[in-house]
RNA sequence: GGCCCUAUCGUCUAACGGUUAGGACAUUGCCUUCUCAAGGCAGUAAUCAGAGUUCGAUUCUCUGUAGGGUCACCA
């Protein structure tokens, strides 16, 4: 037994059951109690409350340090419950003989019920506390009758094992969910039987699912290992968990973890429970994406990239480009691999193939002219003719300067054609062209991504299909 | 059902008892020199209801209603 000698510390604690995959609901009770600890430079204790031998499960258990590792949600300090089951069973021996708690014969009702377990003598009485975020709550005991604290000696039971630890391990600020908000007034109780000081409490909102009711893995939550395997930041879990239940007020939205934590308030967290939200999320973790440098930003994508298409010679001279491209497009890394499926990658690498349909464009883009695919082909041609002007150098573009191959001055040289021949087909054949499809980035970008010469040649290859296309029909 | 908790746009939320009730996501429309994406601008949209306190209630009180949580020899 250690009384916490330092009674100004404030210590919380996070102490999941590895029974299963836990979620955002899980973890945003851990983040706040992480929070609490950090802003006044108190610890954050994790316990692993596995007493449950039958559900508990390893796997789960690795989960929860590997959740909490990405999330950079560090701790002071770590115990497992069932470590403990011998100071559980001194309290135990301690209350009995203090006539605090009973054996008591039982009729097993169920499977697996005793004949014999450990009651709290309750002393029927109404519990007041305050709670940090709801203020008082004061709850008649006497309903409770005398509740089991233990299957047997060694067996202590959630309220007991919880009251013991948190006293021993001196966490003085439980921060929990607002289920747990029935359970206190036992908790109290049995502090008070075994000289244990009351700590602060915040129960917190609960984290609803899309049908208002809690969230679950039943209503879809994922394990947050989920997310990060999908190429969610965890700076943007952070930031958008947080801000259910809680934030600072004013107009921003997007903020780093020790921002939070420097502004994080236990009393501001809102009472009701709040929808977790995915397509907010997905806002959340672009604007994250966004913050990252263009070299972590690559790092990220070429995790989830086709490995096929890093292998190609093509690869390493525009993976940079496209990743600027993609940039805008992206909300989470994986998505990358939803584009690639979708046909919206391959292009970047590897020569399309065409449609002559999608190559002439709408009625309403030619705008009434009339378009034939030999005089596509020629048009085509022209654009080739033009774009072998400029030299194969890639560089900036200098207004007035040298001239080199990259966006601007693809440009430069295509837009006269366009102007004379219409801008809906040449923009637009060029465009596909480049890329085969309907919807892609436009040809100036496009161009300078896969360089003069693979330009050139596939404008060749769309002019050629053009004039088969022509001989055929 | 008992006990407990909660109640501002569809969602997350802001607002010393005095605001045209603000922002963000989503949504709608327009602009953005071809499509898509991104971006810009504009719009739609909320104080659960009823009493009371008050000169004045989103804000305080009560009642109702609705929703949620919890009622284990799980945690």
């Amino acid at each position: 037994m250690n009384n916490p000698e330092n009674k100004e510390q404030i210590i919380t604690r996070f102490a999941p059951s590895p029974t299963g995959y836990l979620h955002a609901g899980n973890y945003r009770t851990a983040l706040y109690a992480y929070f609490v600890a950090r802003k006044n430079g108190g610890k954050f204790l994790l316990r692993i409350e596995d007493t449950d031998r039958e559900r508990s499960e390893k796997q789960y258990e690795a989960n929860i340090f590997e959740t909490l590792e990405w999330l950079g949600l560090e701790f002071d300090g770590m115990e497992r419950q069932s470590d403990r089951v011998a100071n559980h069973k001194a309290y135990l021996e301690k209350l009995i003989k203090e006539d605090k708690a009973y054996i008591s014969k039982e009729t097993p009702v169920k499977e697996g019920d005793r004949a014999e377990v450990i009651r709290f003598r309750n002393p029927n009485k109404v519990v007041t506390f305050t709670d940090l975020v709801r203020g008082e709550i004061s709850v008649d005991t006497t309903d409770l009758g005398d509740f089991v604290i233990a299957k047997s000696i060694d067996d202590p039971v959630f309220h007991l094992a919880v009251v013991v630890d948190d006293y021993e391990m001196g966490v003085n600020h439980v921060i929990r969910g607002e289920d747990h908000i029935p359970n206190t007034p036992r908790h109290i109780l049995i502090m008070e039987a075994v000289g244990a000081p009351i700590p602060k409490f915040a129960h917190l909102p609960i984290v609803l699912a899309q049908d208002r009711t809690k969230l679950s893995k039943r209503k879809g939550a994922l394990p947050l290992t989920d997310y990060r395997d999908r190429g969610y930041l965890p700076e943007a879990m952070i930031n958008y968990m947080a801000m259910i239940g809680w934030n600072p007020g004013g107009e921003q939205d997007i903020f780093t973890k020790d921002e939070i934590i420097d502004l994080f308030d236990i009393t501001k967290v809102q009472k009701g429970g709040g929808i977790f939200d995915d397509v907010k999320l997905k806002w959340v973790n672009r604007e994250h994406m966004l913050k990252l440098s263009p070299e972590e930003y690559k790092k990220n994508l070429e995790t989830f990239m086709p490995e096929h298409l890093s292998t190609l010679d093509t690869y390493k001279p525009r993976i940079d480009s496209v990743c600027t491209i993609v940039r805008d497009r992206l909300e989470y890394f994986k998505q990358i691999q939803e584009m690639y499926d979708e046909g919206d990658i391959e292009y970047f690498f590897v020569a399309p193939l065409y449609d002559a349909d999608i190559l002439l464009c709408s009625e309403k883009m030619r705008k009434g002219k009339d378009l034939t695919h030999a005089g596509l082909a020629k048009i085509l041609a022209t654009c080739k003719l033009e774009l072998e002007k400029l030299p194969e150098e890639k560089g900036e573009f200098v207004e007035g300067g040298e001239v080199k191959w990259n966006k601007e001055s693809v440009k430069n040289v295509l837009w006269p054609i366009a102007e004379s021949e219409g801008r809906g087909i040449v923009l637009w054949a060029v465009r596909v062209a480049l890329s085969g499809k309907e919807k892609s980035p436009d040809p100036f970008i496009l161009a300078e991504t896969i360089g003069r010469d693979e330009t050139l040649a596939r404008i060749q290859r769309a002019e050629t299909f053009l004039k088969e296309k022509t001989i055929v029909s």
